[in-house]
RNA sequence: GCCGCGUUCGUCUAGCCUGGUCUAGGACGCCGGCCUUUCACGCCGGUAACACGGGUUCGAAUCCCGUACGCGGUACCA
């Protein structure tokens, strides 16, 4: 690729199920170059394999990229310059050039039936250089022969031809040269029998006539790079530019499996990423960090901030595990910049799906009082159900060392003023409580921790008196006398 | 098995290309302290790593080779 051609690339994932989160972080980094080198981003469907094809999974995928707010220029809904988008719509540019392929002697019609493969994989290995001389093919049949069995419609796929005995190489931006044995490349399957291309074939023809200068993708996508490379040789074609990113382990090594991740309570798909609250901006900002670094001590990042700082040369080559800890941590970071109105609004679903029913004004009492102690939105639900609901147990541990003999005569009387009380705000709350402590000549701990106890069920929380005032006058008295009753 | 790629604190990483400034820096986590009559936030401090073995060199985390380990590929799947 000459140094002036114009940055375009492409995420093309293949819609056989829901956008998985390896391939989220793949949209994103070639969203970031495309953005930092003011190029085009494309969005192309990869559903070459009619058995694999899921309903709906290209619509998930593209309600992830939205969802996250990674806007692509070109792609099947809304078309662009090399429409169409969606393999499937471009059957016959693979056929044309899988065609002249076999007219440059560069790939050929073969004739084995499964079976036949199978046996031949059980004796030999591989379908290559060494043994497709063994196989029924346009090479081994006579010309008569192979024009007969085409038009019998007998069923062919057609195979890429790989010479013998070359070193295929090729720079790839991340891992530098990586160079391969031809003798260790299979004769690939470029057209399979229904008349669809092997993925192979699509993404070199595509990328081809899209103008692609860089592929981003996968590491997996490595070692099938050189019969790319053999492809576009044949083909004439300059190859783009190769960046093979480094692949998302599970936090115990190994691939992230969707079980494994299960166990491990990692989402798996962006969809699940979204049902658990995750801020979009915050789940990007992590996977960013996941196998990329800006090179500074900087580690958070909207998605602009991303673009000026981000550069191919500064991924590493090496596996990463996924970290949630480290994603909620920065997750707690984008939900402390929200405002209160904001977390309200965003809280209000998981509340109501907890079956809690909370007024906009007292939800939004309620998120003041949680927000820089949650790390995830629906905690304003789940970590905090005494704001909606009696406690049914007393934390044991908070029991122990904050509820004494005295708690209950002190709560006792603590009710008696609340009762009297017609403002039941957080000062009033305080101040009841502070003046009853004055009287009795305890500290004022000596209150606040049973009250805390006994209104939350927990030792720990927001300031007792926002708390207090938040739960309500009524619930807190009733809260309170059956402390009593329950501790004594 | 074969081929490819990789290997710095438990994890994400800086440093490696252009050897010395690295008694290896940051972040998450964890631990401790301050603040707070709670918890958290915040602030301060601590914990912890150059996979191993050979070379090259006055000097290697940095360059070379080997081993081990990990991951990927090895389909008419992408």
């Amino acid at each position: 690729m000459a140094a002036d051609t114009p940055v375009r690339v492409r995420f093309a994932p293949s819609p056989t199920g829901r956008l998985h989160i390896g391939g989220l972080r793949t949209a994103l980094y070639n969203y970031l170059f495309a953005r930092k080198h003011e190029g085009d981003f494309v969005l192309r469907i990869e559903d070459t394999d009619q058995a694999r094809y899921v309903p709906g999974a290209e619509e998930d995928i593209r309600e992830a990229l939205s969802w996250v707010g990674l806007d692509y220029d070109e792609g099947p809904a809304q078309g662009g310059n090399y429409a169409p988008y969606r393999q499937s719509e471009r059957t016959a540019h693979y056929r044309e050039n899988a065609e002249k392929l076999i007219d440059a002697g560069r790939a050929y019609y073969a004739f084995d039936t499964e079976e036949e493969l199978q046996e031949m994989r059980e004796k030999h290995g591989a379908y290559d250089i060494s043994t497709r001389g063994q196989m029924r093919n346009s090479l081994t049949l006579p010309d008569a022969e192979v024009e007969r069995l085409l038009e019998a419609g007998t069923e062919y796929v057609v195979r890429l031809k790989v010479p013998r005995e070359e070193t295929v190489r090729f720079d790839d931006v991340i891992r530098g040269g990586v160079s391969f044995d031809t003798s260790e490349i299979d004769d690939q399957v470029l057209l399979k029998s229904d008349g669809m291309p092997t993925y192979h074939l699509a993404n070199i023809v595509d990328d081809h006539l899209m103008d692609i200068s860089h592929v981003i993708r996968g590491e997996e996508w490595l070692s099938s790079t050189p019969k790319h490379v053999l492809m576009y040789d044949a083909l004439g074609w300059t190859p783009p530019t190769f960046a093979h990113l480094p692949l998302i382990l599970s936090p115990e090594g190994g691939k992230l499996s969707k079980r494994d991740a299960n166990r491990l309570g990692i989402p798996v798909y962006v969809t699940d990423y979204r049902e658990a609250g995750y801020e979009p901006e915050a789940l990007l900002n992590f996977l960013a960090l996941l196998g990329w670094s800006p090179g500074t001590e900087e580690e958070l990042f909207a998605l602009d901030e991303m673009v000026k700082a981000f550069s191919l040369d500064r991924v590493g080559a090496s596996g990463v595990q996924f970290d949630l800890d480290k994603l909620r941590w920065v997750n707690e970071h984008y939900v402390r910049d929200l405002s209160v109105d904001e977390l309200a609004e965003k809280a209000r679903p998981f509340v109501e799906a907890e079956g809690y029913k909370v007024g906009d004004d007292r939800l939004r009492t309620i998120c003041e009082l949680v927000q820089d102690r949650i790390q995830v939105v629906p905690e304003v639900a789940t970590d905090n159900r005494y704001f909606y609901e009696d406690p049914d147990a007393y934390e044991e541990a908070g029991v122990e060392k904050r509820w004494n003999e005295e708690s209950a005569d002190l709560l006792l009387a603590y009710t008696e003023r609340l009762e009297e009380v017609d403002n039941f705000d957080t000062d009033t709350v305080e101040t009841e409580l502070r003046d009853l402590a004055d009287e009795k000549g305890v500290g004022a701990g000596a209150i606040i921790h049973p009250s805390r106890l006994a209104v939350s069920g927990r030792s720990y929380g927001p300031g007792v008196f926002g708390l207090l005032a938040a739960v309500g006058k009524d619930a807190c008295i009733r809260r309170m006398h059956r402390a009593v009753e329950v501790l004594g």
